[in-house]
RNA sequence: CGGGGCGUGGCCCAGCCCGGUUAAGGCGCCUGGUUUGGGACCAGGAGAUCGCAGGUUCGAAUCCUGCCGCCCCGACCA
């Protein structure tokens, strides 16, 4: 492991990739576009995903596995969701490999093996549980029916970032079905709620909610949702989408209810989802130049304890007193780690512990056990404090409460320093160019001038916000009159 | 799909243009010792089909041809 990160300043990209690899979340794998998620980014997913999970089955959902591949033709049911992602899927053409008897020992694709009909490896899994949903309803008394699953679905992307966009990612995505409109649009808001609620108060990231521009709407929604978040370097990564589906897998699929007086109708649907890519969400977020930031809602370690000694009755003097106090922090739901490796000196542990974004960092020495006392760092701010023994759990227990604060309150001030309103299209060049983050402006409401934005300054439309003033203001590009302003900025 | 780069012990890489002893260095690893309050030091040691396949040559990591893989930049996207 090499000493130190590129820093933010020099090289915003390479700080990224270095804290991916550095820090132990994820490397690149022999397969293109594909990452290996090494055991401690896995922890942090593994602990987001657990959290999510609770929410979802809080609000009624149950989880359900479907299949990794889709039959071309159930895949094209629904025209609009197919040709969207038409571009970016891996197809299924053969069952079999054999022996090449032009080449010993390697293998080849046995031409007789052909599929009959391919398969396509799932971008999103609208098409065969909509084509399973068929099978499951039939009465308004089956509905809502409200499924999640968690999975992995892969996009043949051209150009790939660790965590940000890999070929195959992890996600949740989740499937519900209604009897009415209204109670899928009430679903579908209520699971940006928790996306964003989980993304506040557990990632510690500030998020902008809204609705999404009929471009950048997913293939095959009427509306999505979505809950936006600012990077450090001012670009904008979306975090979560929920969308109102209508009746359109419905009517592809033929999904159909008999309500209450015995007449048939289509149901109406939703899906939701978040990605692992909420792990480049977090690191973009907090990190620092010394590496990962990780909020203690989310962390697998809060604490770990470093030992410092001359001689292993030191060691064990330390280790002795230290046992009840970990044994509290775990009562405490705290997970510790008491650090006795003595191949690593004290200055590396702090080191890599910094790198990993570990909350908080206990240092004990022979100087520290003599006064009844020990150094604690706080990851976020790097500041140290001495603090009694006796005192530690309760002063640990409080500090992680501070931290988790303050790293959230830390990233919405960065936003709020980082969210323009400008009135003029010259002004959005400039403040786009010179300052990045979020640009609120108004908009004439066509594609064709969010096109021609997008297309003269690579900004988006990030969101129309939930909380969008009304106000009467003028196109900042057409000058045509428009009611609100929205959220542009360059996108993740 | 277009443009560029790279492939040499586990990792980072020198060497390649201009072919010629035993393929250099750093990190890591192993052994022993000294160390331990911000990425320790000394001594010794192990570890390499130089991406793959052909070709040129007395001789190829180095030159030629083909292939494979990955990364980066653009178009596309969560």
């Amino acid at each position: 492991m090499g000493k130190g990160l590129t820093s933010r300043a020099d090289d915003y990209s390479a700080w990224y990739n270095e804290i991916v690899e550095k820090a132990g979340m994820a490397e690149h794998s022999g397969v293109k576009g594909c990452m290996v998620i090494k055991p401690y980014g896995f922890a942090i997913w593994e602990n987001m995903k657990e959290i999510l999970d609770g929410m979802f089955k809080a609000t009624g959902h149950q989880n359900a596995y479907f299949p990794l591949f889709v039959p071309k033709s159930l895949f094209e049911a629904e025209e609009k969701n197919a040709e969207g992602f038409a571009k970016e899927c891996a197809v299924v053409t053969h069952y079999r490999l054999k022996n090449d008897p032009e080449n010993a020992g390697k293998l080849m694709v046995d031409p007789e093996a052909r599929l009959e009909e391919e398969l396509v490896v799932r971008p999103t899994s609208e098409a065969i549980i909509w084509n399973t949903y068929r099978k499951w309803i039939q009465s308004h008394r089956d509905l809502p029916l409200l499924i999640n699953q968690w999975a992995n679905v892969v996009r043949w992307e051209m150009r790939t970032r660790l965590f940000l966009r890999t070929a195959e990612f992890l996600w949740q995505e989740g499937h519900t079905a209604h009897a009415t409109k209204d109670e899928a649009i009430e679903e579908t808001e209520k699971m940006l709620e928790v996306y964003a609620d989980f993304v506040e108060n557990f990632m510690a990231i500030p998020v902008v909610k809204g609705i999404k521009t009929e471009s950048e709407r997913f293939a095959g929604a009427e509306e999505t949702y979505c809950i936006e978040a600012l990077m450090q370097d001012g670009k904008a990564l979306q975090a979560g989408t929920s969308h109102f589906l209508g009746q359109n897998f419905a009517k592809a699929f033929d999904v159909k209810f008999a309500d209450s007086t015995g007449k048939q109708e289509h149901v109406w649907a939703t899906s939701w989802g978040v990605s692992t890519r909420l792990m480049g969400a977090l690191i973009m977020t907090h990190s620092d130049d010394e590496g990962l930031i990780v909020p203690p809602n989310i962390a697998p370690l809060h604490v770990a304890i470093v030992p410092i000694y001359k001689e292993e009755d030191q060691l064990n003097a330390i280790k002795e007193r230290f046992q009840p106090i970990m044994e509290e922090l775990r009562e405490n739901g705290i997970s510790v780690k008491f650090d006795d490796d003595d191949q690593k000196r004290p200055g590396w542990k702090f080191s890599e512990y910094e790198m990993k974004g570990i909350p908080v960092r206990v240092a004990i020495g022979q100087r520290d056990l003599d006064q009844g006392c020990a150094e604690v760092a706080r990851r976020d701010t790097k500041e140290k404090a001495s603090v009694q023994l006796e005192n530690l759990c309760e002063y640990i227990s409080k500090l992680l409460g501070e931290i988790q604060t303050n790293l959230f309150e830390r990233a919405k001030n960065f936003r709020s320093e980082n969210t323009h309103e400008v009135n003029s299209f010259e002004e959005f060049k400039e403040v786009l160019n010179y300052k990045g983050g979020f640009i609120s402006a108004h908009w004439d409401g066509t594609t064709e001038t969010e096109e021609k934005i997008q297309e003269l300054t690579k900004a988006s439309i990030r969101c129309i916000p939930y909380k969008a003033k009304e106000e009467s203001g003028h196109c900042i590009l057409t000058g045509k009159p428009s009611t609100k302003r929205v959220l542009f900025a360059k996108a993740y």
